[in-house]
DNA sequence: GACCGATCTGGGAGCGCTCCCAGAAAGTGA
DNA sequence: TCACTTTCTGGGAGCGCTCCCAGATCGGTC
């Protein structure tokens, strides 16, 4: 029988027949196909409009091959990584960038081997066109999993095993750690240390190096000035005390990160240092909803998930489209924003 | 022409010829359906392993018409909600959840009003079986516009304009805010104050109610105790250092949220009050990156987001099989983890 | 051995859409 | 006017799956 039942959902076949025309013109009218008369397509549209028409997303991706989603895949091993903004800022402007285009956005957690599996036939599966990686730990055995994918991929950041064969969008962590390290030597400051991020993060490896470089060539040892913080606000307290005690007569302090640079300021505080009279403090993210409200205000490389994620996905699309995008390894700059604390 | 092109992905229809069998009975083998012979059914399992089949499922749910997808919409209007863990755990718990249950998680956000629109449309268009929504605002438009949709929707927390014709899953914030007090009481304090979220926010509503009733029950007005500190850290800190002006002789302060007890701790450590010996202090949430870390430990009333997601999930998957759940407003209860705080 | 119910199987129809193709309608130039 | 291209249209096939139904097979009972 034909379905032009009311109650149930209108199909394309409800709204050629109410617009006066057949299925075929009515689809090409919907999907702004050439060929199509003015009159037809007016009539189709508003036969759509009328009928609070919206086409099935299922009968649609059977013929077309296309899902019109993009998995966004997390892998954090840790679940500490919880409390990071990073991830929800990333997912935020996911979304909006995907929304707008029409996509859709299914995420994905992988923490376990069990999810890599998962994730991997999920993945063959052909439930989603493509899919954005985030997978932030040195030893992570996802992006090798996903390397061989017929779907394509796109990472974010720069998986431990890098870039062989893969599309990457990185931040270029290392020009942050040698631009907190310029900012800081500008100052005058001689005495610089860092409380560097595990190292197990290739992310955190970067901003060491940069730092390390810079100091190197104003003919400072970086030997036996860094301390590890693990990304966490007590680790960078933690870090920051241990410091103080090596080398009392420090004058600057370069954390890989905001909330280590919130510990730091909290140990410096604790020990009567004064910020930036003192001891001048430089942060990694400037994360808009935490560097303004420290105190002081702090001075901290900055860097933009959105823009990150928008790379990510203008790759990914450029994939679809078939094209061979000729970049494997993007790195994308960073600033450095100056406020009170240096 | 049949399907049996290599290179393309398997079809069904490629692993019954592969097994022996007819389409009919490769389905019924693979969907655990009844009447088919072991024989049979081994043989299908056996080819689609062979064959690494995975079913389109586009096309199943074109027949059946689900789609395995559950939507996860949080309707955040500010941007400041992100710093939250909270969302964060919501997700990871509702993914793993709807992961093992075989469902995709379609994350959606909810800022703006064309949000709204889209969300609507979209959810109206069958791309997803359902939808768990977490709308934590007070005046948000969301829950209304989702009311009368044809999709099953279930909310977490309490939407501003509650109740009616809405299954929602909330935490029991008012007997929150009352244990707080109580514990409070029962450590033989008598100043006791609050830090309270923003009052646009029926969770913060419910938790000074609560602390309210507990308070007067003991015969102490709550009259002028309260102050907001918008759920932040900094606004804790301020509120604090304003209800220290007013009340001087305070001994006890319950902070509506983690971040604002954390800053209440600041702020009494920076007017030189100790903590648990001159002021005790709870908060709320017993988030476990953050009480355990602060100095001192934090005495606070515990809430269980993955609980939560589970109960909204369970009430969401009873609707989709066509049950209709008597409650329609659960409340989950939270009880006090006792730190050195108080 | 005949009968009957339970168990099992394969073919056909159809979900709602896109795409191909044949043919109708309209436009163009001699 | 006629041939010929260009624009437009509708019917048919088919994407990969599930579900229904008719028929085959199997066991047990009289």
């Amino acid at each position: 029988m034909a379905s032009s039942v009311s109650g149930d959902r209108p199909t394309l076949e409800d709204v050629a027949a109410y617009a006066g025309v057949s299925r075929s013109t009515a689809s090409r009218a919907l999907n702004e196909g050439s060929y199509v008369s003015r009159r037809a397509r007016e009539a189709v549209l508003a036969a759509a409009r009328d009928l609070g028409y919206s086409p099935n997303q299922a009968a649609r991706s059977l013929v077309t091959r296309r899902t019109g989603a993009i998995a966004l895949i997390l892998s954090e091993p840790e679940t500490k990584v919880l409390t990071d903004p990073y991830f929800l800022t990333l997912m935020r402007e996911a979304f909006r960038i995907l929304a707008t285009g029409g996509s859709q956005m299914l995420v994905m957690f992988v923490g376990t081997r069990d999810d890599i599996q998962r994730t991997t036939k999920f993945l063959e599966g052909g439930h989603v066109d493509g899919a954005l990686v985030v997978a932030p730990h040195a030893g992570d055995p996802l992006p090798t999993a996903l390397r061989l994918m017929r779907v394509p991929v796109v990472f974010g950041g720069r998986p431990g095993n890098a870039g062989k064969g893969m599309y990457t969008v990185d931040y270029d962590n290392v020009a942050g750690g040698r631009l907190a390290a310029t900012h800081l030597l500008e100052r005058g400051r001689r005495g610089i240390v860092t409380v560097c991020g595990s190292q197990d993060h290739p992310a955190a490896q970067d901003r060491l190096l940069g730092w390390q470089k810079a100091l190197a060539e104003h003919g400072i040892s970086p030997e036996g000035r860094a301390e590890s913080g693990d990304f966490t606000q007590a680790g960078g307290e933690a870090a920051m005390t241990r410091l103080l005690a090596r080398h009392p007569d420090l004058d600057a302090v370069f954390a890989a990160s905001d909330p280590m640079a919130a510990g730091v300021l909290q140990a410096l505080r604790f020990h009567g240092r004064r910020v930036p009279e003192d001891v001048a403090v430089v942060g990694f993210d400037d994360h808009p909803s935490m560097t303004p409200t420290l105190t002081p205000p702090l001075t901290s490389v900055h860097q933009e998930p959105g823009e990150q994620v928008r790379h990510m996905i203008m790759i990914l699309q450029d994939l679809l489209a078939g094209h061979t995008p000729p970049l494997r390894r993007q790195l994308l700059p960073v600033s450095l924003t100056i406020r009170a604390s240096t």
